[in-house]
DNA sequence: AATCCCGTCAACCGCGGTTAT
DNA sequence: GATAACCGCGGTTGACGGGAT
């Protein structure tokens, strides 16, 4: 024998809450709290709804500090990092982003971060900067990590160095990817005495004991959720670094989604690029989310200022 | 003015893990 | 131990409003 049904539910209401209802939940829940039972409380509260229904109207609508209307470039940032990270575990993603509810979070960015990116990044922007050395099509690329590099200072610092101010990221930058379910593998990018970027990586079978994500140095944010049950991400120092340094994390992690097995030096203990550099870019869920995760913590390029589809298409190629 | 189309978002549904009986 | 509800989560739906035709 199990428990007794939670509710009647050919009696209980469904649709949208009125007023009314919502008085009477915030009311109750002000006074007395869930009493760590959501499906009695509709009966308590005087309400014709399942407790499920009363939960969810309370968390995402009804609750102290719910932020509501447009989301900042700082929010928008997380949200890609963590997606690009972990995927749609919204309620995690919820978690970093104080006032906001997975709900939000996830309506957000189905319907309108998404498709920012995708816009982003459509071909005819990427016509725009064919002329990059790292755009020019759909190849294996397998050249020195440090010739990219240059490269890519070359190329930019032509054709638009006013545009690209210091950007903000961890130094000595530890990512961390998800390979599988049970192992992680861990970047880690030096600047060289020749202020060129060295790459150090290694395979670490150890996903997080604590559920944890670790996407930088020493110093760690605290996280908290709001049922308790929050997986904790923590973000690096955030020292600044210059462009340059950035550039060679970038090639790393376009290295890394390419396949991680193919990670390496070459005969001159280079770091070597190979994978496929995709500038197509037909843009399916899993390619932005791939994209995002290239850029990683770069992401914050993309939200800087009013020119963000210009940096969009410097820094994703 | 009527209709269609599309974007937004609140709410529902169903699943998997947990817990009470 | 078995059973069934509880709980939290992510995916999906559908009502609504605004713009386009």
């Amino acid at each position: 024998m199990g428990r007794a049904p939670c509710c009647d539910k050919a009696n209980v209401k469904k649709g949208p809450w009125s007023p009314e209802e919502d008085a009477k939940l915030k009311e109750f829940m002000e006074k007395f709290g869930t009493g760590g039972n959501w499906i009695v409380l509709p009966q308590k509260a005087g309400l014709k709804r399942c407790g499920k229904s009363c939960r969810l109207r309370w968390l995402n609508y009804l609750r102290p500090n719910i932020k509501h209307g447009e989301f900042t470039d700082e929010e928008d940032r997380i949200i890609c990092t963590l997606y690009a990270s972990i995927g749609s575990r919204w309620s995690v993603i919820a978690s970093q982003l104080p006032g906001r509810t997975d709900n939000d979070i996830k309506n957000y960015w189905n319907t309108k971060l998404k498709k920012k990116l995708m816009g982003l990044i459509n071909p005819l922007h990427q016509a725009k900067f064919s002329s990059s050395p790292f755009s020019a099509s759909t190849q294996l690329l397998t050249q020195p990590l440090s010739q990219l590099y240059r490269d890519y200072n070359s190329f930019y610092n032509q054709a638009a160095p006013k545009s690209l101010s210091p950007i903000e990221a961890p130094q000595n930058f530890l990512y961390n990817f998800p390979l599988s379910t049970t192992q992680y593998c861990s970047s880690y990018y030096q600047q060289n005495q020749e202020g060129l970027v060295d790459l150090q990586y290694n395979f670490n079978p150890v996903k997080d004991n604590n559920n944890m994500l670790i996407f930088g140095g020493n110093d760690q944010a605290s996280c908290s959720s709001s049922d308790g049950s929050c997986s904790q991400i923590s973000y690096g120092n955030k020292d600044h670094v210059k462009q340059e340094e950035i550039v060679g994390q970038f090639q790393g992690l376009i290295n890394s989604n390419n396949g991680f097995h193919n990670y390496g030096k070459n005969f001159n203990g280079d770091p070597i690029m190979s994978g496929l550099v995709n500038s197509q870019l037909q843009c399916d869920l899993e390619e932005v989310k791939q994209l995002i995760s290239n850029g990683n913590d770069n992401i914050n390029l993309l939200f800087n200022d009013e020119n963000k589809t210009e940096k969009m298409g410097m820094y994703y190629f």
